[in-house]
DNA sequence: CTGAGATCCTGGGGGC
DNA sequence: TGCCCCCAGGATCTCA
């Protein structure tokens, strides 16, 4: 069985930097939209033509949203959901990338594809006033997440740990992968309720997820299957995965088989050997 | 506050 | 081999 990769921060950041580096300081000519509920224009305007003529000053990353800085000082938020994609077409694909439903044409002849098999992902077009900042988690790899922010955060909150490391506006772009990978490597049962969490196995938890995601970032995120980044890389942390998707395989703690179980109506992988 | 369940989608895995 | 069924999963919404 192969799990699809779902695109959380590492990924996204990797995207994003290599959209950075493809998209930055591109004119759009023309925009096509080819399924309407994807792209999502401010109040009163029409995506197409408010993204027409526009530059992209700069690529960046929020949560789990790439976002495209315009010149203009709006933004274009994208959520690629479960199998989003941003496609950099050279110039000269006639044809967009399979299952494309926007595409922007820059004015050199390259161009940019959204596409995305199960259409949830969106692109969202933000007036340059809109104070939108995603759900509002702080970044995990940030300077404010302290140990001591993230300590008092899990207080009083009895959900289990694995569904608060979930919530986007507690904690931005943290997914399922790496909540499991950071549970496991701080030693931490996943069902755990948040509050009864010792100080010292909260310490242990802000200390994993960071590095989990660093890791991650440097091995330029997970992939499964052929999946590549918008420079055509894939990327190499699922070879360091201790739990996700490694059911029935030996913990490389304590040798105990890695287990499944539902959390929160979302598939959760754990060691019931070290995790306590 | 918290959780359960439904919804949106489709490819692909599993069962027969 | 072929076909049908059903599930995964992030975010969001309703309901209890």
């Amino acid at each position: 069985m192969s799990y699809t990769e779902v695109p959380e921060l590492p990924e996204v950041e990797t995207i994003a930097r290599g959209l950075a580096n493809a998209v930055a300081g591109k004119t759009i000519g023309s925009v096509t939209v080819t399924m309407r509920k994807i792209a999502v224009a401010p109040e009163g305007e029409v995506f197409e033509q408010a993204l027409a003529g526009e530059t992209i000053a700069g690529v960046g990353r929020r949560g789990k949203y790439v976002l495209f800085q315009l010149a203009s000082g709006r933004r274009l938020a994208v959520h690629l959901r479960m199998t989003g994609r941003l496609i950099v077409q050279p110039v000269g694909y006639s044809e967009p990338y399979p299952y494309t439903h926007v595409r922007l044409a820059f004015s050199d002849g390259s161009s940019l594809c959204f596409a995305d098999v199960r259409q949830f992902g969106r692109m969202r077009l933000l007036a340059a006033d809109d104070p939108w900042d995603a759900d509002g988690g702080v970044e995990p790899l940030s300077e404010g997440f302290t140990s001591e922010a993230f300590l008092s955060m899990l207080d009083g909150r009895r959900t289990p740990i694995k569904t608060f490391l979930l919530d986007q506006t507690r904690i931005a772009g943290v997914g399922n992968i790496y909540a499991c990978e950071a549970l496991w490597e701080a030693g931490i049962r996943p069902s755990r309720p948040s509050h009864k969490i010792s100080r010292p196995a909260r310490r242990r938890l802000h200390g994993a997820i960071r590095n989990v995601l660093n890791r991650s970032i440097e091995a330029r995120g997970t992939s499964v299957d052929d999946y590549v980044d918008a420079e055509g890389l894939k990327g190499g942390f699922q070879n360091q995965l201790a739990v996700y998707g490694r059911l029935g395989e030996p913990c490389s703690r304590c040798g105990k088989p890695i287990v499944r179980t539902v959390i929160g109506q979302r598939g959760t992988w754990w060691c019931r050997g070290c995790q306590k």
